[in-house]
DNA sequence: TTAATTAATTGCAATATTACGATTAATATT
DNA sequence: AATATTAATCGTAATATTGCAATTAATTAA
């Protein structure tokens, strides 16, 4: 059926799942570092930094406004990005507590 | 076309979402949040524990598993699944570094 | 106003993912 | 050996994702 039965999960796992299926693919991850190294948010120069085409870009980008993690900016016919601070350390706080569950000695079972 | 175009971006932007990508399904989330609680390492259980058939437990397990994550043993006819610990920590690595990236006070353009 | 620039949207083709019934494989029990 | 139990695999339908050409929308520059 191709989709996730979100009712039988809990609101966490639900979240968790949707962060994650943002970084799940390398375009936005390449973007999002670039963000971070550019702090000066430039915007369209992204298409020439990853070699995909604008329209792709475009959707990307949308993605990863959608769940907040960026935001955008018109100056003149320019859009500039940026990474939303708040939202990106409100996501950490989610993803970090999956990510350091207990690793006790017990789990090693097999 | 539907296609990542790994050849593009860095081996470490593709790792990263290939992490990602495999944390992008709640299903996936739960059941190892699920092995991670039960440190007994239960394993066909997971299939009454989440809601969903037989065949697709095994199939997002076949999953975790490839990727390393989770280790399965045979005992008997059944099969005890885990959590990889030294795999599972050198994931984290990995994305607590994207994660962690550096929020400064220059990012805040828009 | 007209042309130029930039980015979003639309529409579509190619591919990937998810879910599960049916079957198979492997071991355990009788 | 015959049966039961458990999990993997196969095949397939439904849906989602990715990528881009073409177009549109919005602003700027001339």
């Amino acid at each position: 059926m191709g989709l996730a039965k979100t009712e039988m999960f809990t609101n966490e796992q639900n979240e968790i799942s949707l962060f994650a299926k943002v970084f799940g693919h390398p375009a936005r991850v390449a973007i999002l570092q670039h963000l971070f190294k550019i702090n000066s948010c430039v915007c369209g120069d992204l298409v020439n930094e990853i070699g995909l085409a604008q329209p792709t870009i475009s959707q990307h980008l949308k993605e990863l406004k959608h769940l907040g993690l960026i935001k955008g900016n018109l100056e003149g016919t320019s859009v500039c990005y940026c990474i939303h601070k708040e939202n990106w350390t409100a996501m950490k706080t989610v993803m970090n507590e999956f990510l350091n569950q207990d690793l006790t000695d017990k789990l090693d079972c097999c």
